[in-house]
DNA sequence: ACTTGCTCCTCTAGTCACTAGAGGACGTAG
DNA sequence: CTACGTCCTCTAGTGACTAGAGGAGCAAGT
């Protein structure tokens, strides 16, 4: 309500750049902000509270759609929290997941990188990615 | 030379499916294999060994243009130890960037997903995706 | 010979979350 | 009045596939 700015300043007072917030408003994740005479976006406070809530969720790496979720239940001050909450400790497994899939694989390519560099034509990594029987695991 | 076998086949024998054993050839990741009368590719044991080779390095999480230089180096018997030794060791810090930066992550989700849950307004989730201020760090 | 069912072919378009660029209009400071 | 910055829309590109349409080849059974 204190006063409405062009997508430029919304973009810096976000950190989301300007291609982005039009990104957002054309998948709806944002309102169709009003334009001036001249045709241009007017971002309120409550617009920029909103893309603000949306960086922050994307830099925990949470994607669109449960952003989109969040978003929702914000909205509305009654019980919000089975959701949000279910919507969090989802995406907390997943990253436990990739985290435990990460650490598989970088003790595998740690020990594919163990090269003695002194021999020259038996190298480990090469023949590591060529032998599939000297892979600890083949999980997804 | 054994025998030469059809795509479905090569799909079965690498782990890797039909349309993205196609796929790889559209890119010249893996050589135009010669088809038959009927127009459909045979595979020799030296391609199978390429996929093998390929859905190993992509199950270790390399990308696509990195695996295409680990097989240039693959087919030189003479030095490949020191290039395919850097490609893997700089797989190796990108494995390691990713995984400080979702450790980092899964704490502040952790610390989010600590909602008491008998309190219905005043949900941490949503309090914390709001408030910026929460946060405990914004690095990529 | 014919049909059934599987495998194969090419081609296009879709995924996710943007990013880049073209080509143009507006707005303001000098 | 001109220069520059900001804004507009629209299209296409990214990576690494995946899905589907629409059709042809091939082997086995009737």
């Amino acid at each position: 309500m204190l006063k409405a700015v062009p997508i430029g300043e919304a973009s810096r007072a976000s950190g989301i750049k300007v291609p982005t917030i039009r990104y957002y408003e054309q998948i709806g994740l944002l309102p169709s902000p009003p334009r001036t005479e001249g045709n241009r976006r007017l971002y309120d406070g409550a617009d920029l509270k909103r893309l603000r809530f949306i960086r922050h969720a994307r830099e925990l790496g949470f994607e669109i759609e449960p952003i989109r979720e969040l978003l929702a239940l914000a909205g509305e001050p009654d019980r919000p929290c089975e959701g949000a909450d279910r919507i969090a400790r989802a995406h907390l497994a997943d990253i436990d997941h990739k985290i435990a899939r990460l650490t598989a694989l970088r003790l595998e390519v740690a020990r594919m990188t163990e090269c003695t560099h002194d021999s020259v034509s038996d190298c480990r990594v090469i023949e590591v990615l060529g032998d599939h029987g000297e892979c600890l695991a083949d999980k997804h």
